[in-house]
DNA sequence: ATTCTGACGTGGG
DNA sequence: CCCCACGCCAGAA
């Protein structure tokens, strides 16, 4: 079992900060990577938003299936379990989704930056 | 140390 | 709208 060793704080706070505002996103809507790295400061780019969403792996508490990328693709549908896992549980929340691209992306858009406005 | 690879996004053509 | 190059930063090889 790796763990994840974190050089700084800073580090730390992105980490939960990604997964606070994943678990703010209301059920039947999505957001994107750059859109959380955007209201994180964008300290380190929206890859890194993925690259903590990967590490919360068996965190239930995190619904990292309502992050997509900023086209509304299921761009991260091959790292949940199964084949279409990630669909199925967006749709199971009512947000529909043809061949990994959801429609009406901009209906169900949720940006956190705001909506939250902070 | 160096290079490549991403759950990404922007800007130019 | 599509395609491409580039910036981004952590990990793996």
């Amino acid at each position: 079992m790796k763990l994840y060793i974190l050089n700084n704080m800073d580090e730390l706070n992105f980490f939960e900060k990604c997964y606070e505002v994943a678990k703010l996103i209301p059920s039947g809507r999505v957001t994107s990577y750059g859109a959380i790295a955007k209201y994180l400061g964008a300290a380190r780019s929206a890859r890194m938003v993925g690259w903590a969403m990967n590490a919360s792996h068996g965190n239930i508490e995190i619904p990292a299936h309502r992050v997509v990328n900023r086209k509304g693709l299921l761009t991260g549908k091959h790292h949940f379990e199964g084949k279409n896992l990630m669909q199925q549980l967006l749709e199971n929340e009512g947000v529909v989704i043809i061949d990994s691209q959801i429609q009406e992306f901009e209906k169900v858009f949720w940006d956190p930056s705001k909506e939250l406005s902070l």
